[in-house]
DNA sequence: CATGGGATTGACT
DNA sequence: GTCAATCCCATGC
């Protein structure tokens, strides 16, 4: 595929992927919520078979949402505080979901900036519970669908070359952390963090 | 039913 | 670098 040529369809295809090659292949769609938006610079993939997926546990009042069909929003309580946003994926009754872990602000930035209470564009959208903070985004949205709203998964933006993707080991977590299903935008200012030197190229 | 920990962030030393 | 905030859920007694 072309890197300088966007394409209409990438984010309806990333939803037929198995996880690991969803995660990557949403890196540069867009996330729309209201008014604001933002191109996915940085995802990572979660599936059922390693623990330290949600899905792991089997499906469970909290969990279901993970099993349902791919294309709906999984949205989560993080330490008491924040609200992380996935993207479920694969066949229903299997538990795998894309987390979207840092947009790159595309439209709405004011009122990004009014929501967190930052200036910087990189400190709006850099981090899972930041973006969800700056899109409004909380648990009354788990489980809706991303193709009709309230939050749209769209494609990339037109006229943007799709960017390099890097990938490495996943954030925040205790297990499974030798799994490479983190995949940033190369070079990207608005990732969480900057990829360590290990880091793959894809 | 009590408890421990977590896919985080921001403030502070 | 350290640490608290804060709450839902899974686990174990």
């Amino acid at each position: 595929m072309s890197s300088a040529r966007t394409d209409t369809e990438r984010h309806l295809r990333a939803l037929e992927l198995p996880v690991v090659a969803a995660a990557e292949a949403l890196v540069g769609c867009t996330m729309t919520h209201g008014a604001t938006s933002g191109v996915i610079v940085e995802a990572e993939a979660y599936h059922e078979h390693e623990p330290a997926c949600h899905a792991f546990a089997g499906l469970t009042d909290r969990t279901w949402p993970l099993f349902a069909a791919p294309g709906i929003a999984y949205v989560y309580r993080s330490y008491g505080i924040h609200a992380l946003l996935n993207v479920v994926v694969e066949p229903e009754d299997v538990g795998a979901a894309v987390l979207i872990r840092a947009l790159e602000p595309l439209t709405g930035e004011d009122l990004m900036r009014a929501r967190r209470g930052r200036d910087r564009a990189t400190e709006l959208c850099s981090g899972p519970g930041k973006l969800t903070q700056a899109l409004g985004i909380e648990l009354d949205l788990n489980a809706t669908s991303l193709l009709d709203g309230p939050i749209r998964l769209g494609p990339p933006p037109p006229e943007r070359p799709l960017p390099r993707v890097v990938a490495g080991g996943r954030i925040g977590i205790t297990r499974a952390v030798e799994l490479p299903w983190r995949f940033c935008a190369a070079g990207s200012r608005h990732v969480s963090r900057p990829w360590p030197a290990g880091l793959l190229a894809s």
